[in-house]
DNA sequence: TTTTAACCTGACCAAACGGTCAAGATAAAT
DNA sequence: ATTTATCTTGACCGTTTGGTCAGGTTAAAA
């Protein structure tokens, strides 16, 4: 059509980012479904309206495309993870990050659903993120928990077992969101039955391990 | 060789139970590493040391195999559901329904992923499974939960989300085991780190509800 | 011993897959 | 106006996949 007066050459970056977008946005649904080998490049291109060559323009491989999807999950995952650092009350951190991690399985179920199918298929692409950028993070929250302890602040849990505790209660909200589903006559959770679901998790951890 | 002395068609039968049982546990762990579509009916009879003609001619299609192996884990998890039913104590009950899930995760990981990877999938297989079988067994727990709410019993949490935490803490040892084993500094949890997980994932439970 | 039924398997096939490519269309630079 | 660089896409290709099948072996029945 028109060639638009733009500066320098900003339509054809336009174009980029928003068919990289579109195919991004599309792959992690496919992705999330139907995991590494089940996904096709063939459905992916369809979800995203474009023709399969395109996705092979913009990301050469399917692999190529599963990493940098997996880094933008993580992304996303570690800015939640900051919501860690915010107060020296360990009852006000604590429902913070829960209550975050719990509104991210809600806003953006792709992303837990395919870092689930991606651990249960033995981490792969991702050990080596996990051993040293996630490790790292856990580690020094664990010491921080540990201290707590050691300060009278709460109970004296395994760090370790409770962090998992939280990780696998919040994400069990987006990677089994299927079967709570089914659970709820086939009708997927109201907000307020989210907002319930998520206040009865942030009290019972809370007081679990003596916060309350 | 020889025509084993046995009584009747004993030895093909037996042929036949050792075959089908060979590669029902390989494919449980095929599916279970790669999902559906990423399992190979190839892999699956390398696995179980047969030809991959056989694994057809024992069960006719991929499909068949799948449904199959779903049965039996669902079988095996009503079996540790039983566990709900053996005393009046609430505490007591609990306990021993969360050590039989965590002890099921660590004994036959498999299932449990290979379930994960079901629900994920979008439970295409299971569904009707789920909203009856399973939905009927949940909601009498649930029925179970909310009497002892009434009698003062316990704290007044809604029953499912409860539920749904002990569903998610105790799979998350077997779904998530590899990652727990990238933390755990890339060692399996030992004998004494899984019981000392047992124990304080029961503690914050019961504590969390208001049952110690 | 003969017949029948069940088990076994290498070789094969159509379909689906990830990826390539040549040729055209569009927009930016000269 | 011409050249250059990027974007677009239908057609194509080699490989892998689930599944088939004919022909063989073994064991139970007659």
């Amino acid at each position: 059509m028109s060639t638009k007066p733009a500066v320098n050459g900003a339509h054809k970056a336009a174009i980029r980012q928003e068919n990289e977008e579109q195919i991004l946005a599309a792959a992690e649904r496919v992705f999330a479904d139907f995991g590494f080998k089940g996904a096709t490049t063939a459905r992916i291109a369809e979800t995203a309206n474009v023709p399969k060559a395109n996705v092979h323009y913009y990301f050469n491989t399917k692999e190529a495309l599963y990493r940098r999807i997996m880094e933008d999950v993580c992304d996303h995952w570690l800015e939640a993870a900051m919501t860690f650092d915010n107060s020296a009350d360990p009852a006000v951190i604590l429902r913070g990050y829960i209550e975050a991690k719990m509104d991210l399985s809600r806003a953006r179920p792709y992303g837990s659903r395919l870092w689930a199918h991606e651990i249960i298929r033995g981490a792969k692409f991702s050990s080596e993120y996990i051993s040293t950028t996630v490790k790292n993070w856990l580690d020094s929250r664990v010491i921080v928990i540990r201290g707590w302890i050691d300060e009278g602040k709460m109970d004296d849990v395994e760090p370790y077992t409770l962090m998992y505790m939280i990780f696998a209660t919040t994400q069990h909200y987006a990677d089994f969101g299927r079967q709570i589903e089914i659970f709820n006559n086939d009708k997927p959770l109201s907000d307020a039955q989210f907002a319930e679901a998520k206040e009865n998790v942030v009290r019972i951890i809370l007081k679990g391990v003596g916060l309350s």
